[in-house]
DNA sequence: GTAGGAATTCCAGTGACTGGAAGGTCAAGG
DNA sequence: CCTTGACCTTCCAGTCACTGGAATTCCTAC
């Protein structure tokens, strides 16, 4: 199978499967024309990498992830403390966008938003005007 | 005022605020030394910046704030629209974060994750077994 | 033989820094 | 006067996960 097909059995782009053959994630047989030549397995792992990415796993994650589910004797705790682990993540990460929104909603809100000058958006990033005290 | 003073005020680090001479955002003089020598215009500006940096605008959205502070008749209007145009992309990233969230959250909820190698987290990623039709 | 499409390699760029090397400047202490 | 140490300078490389593009080769069809 070459690169194309595999791209379109995958759902990634040729690049990226030469890429992740570069961090060696797979390593492809070649033909007597320097051509990659995938096997079912190689076009498995891509499709389990490319669903993987789509959860938001890092590279790193998605080679440890690989790795264990190449281990048929792995124990599923050390898969699950992967997943925790990237769940905790994006935990953190959705409060620290519902923070921003939070503020830069609020800062939204208060600006009329018409030809005048006076802005509270670009007064809350100026900070305190020079003449507050305190 | 020197750059490790400007940091300490800024809360930035001096690699950073070099950056950001680097790519034009402030022009900050020099000393007969070489040092550079900021003003406290400069210092204000890069308050400035750490504050936009802070709620998640991009360093070119910082310039377009930035020239539009500095701007006194600037409309309020263009300023809001940058911020609502930031505003949305958070939602966006939220809903997709939250996305995610739920389905691996229900992939970890499934994994018993103890010592034996069953495990729904990889059987996901894995996709469809071999021998499921459809 | 020629056109095209698809494959190959390699280099550079993205965003926003961060780390580190190699060297210059300055104030304090001996 | 010399050293020490903290600070400053520049420049280059690395991060992450690709993506774009150039130059070249390969295969197939007409």
């Amino acid at each position: 199978m070459k690169i194309g097909d595999v791209a379109e059995a995958s759902g990634l782009t040729a690049k990226t499967i030469r890429y992740y053959e570069d961090i060696g994630l797979i390593r492809p047989l070649r033909g007597e024309n320097g051509y990659r030549d995938f096997a079912g397995a190689d076009v498995h792992k891509l499709r389990f990498l490319a669903r993987a990415r789509s959860l938001g796993f890092s590279i790193n994650e998605c080679r440890t992830l690989l790795s264990l589910y190449e281990d048929r004797s792995r124990a599923s705790a050390n898969v699950k403390a992967v997943a925790e682990a990237h769940l905790r993540r994006i935990d953190r990460k959705i409060a620290e966008l519902e923070g921003l929104r939070d503020t830069l909603g609020s800062l939204v809100a208060r600006c009329h938003g018409d030809e005048r000058p006076d802005c509270p958006i670009l007064d809350d990033l100026a900070g305190p005007s020079p003449g507050d005290e305190q």
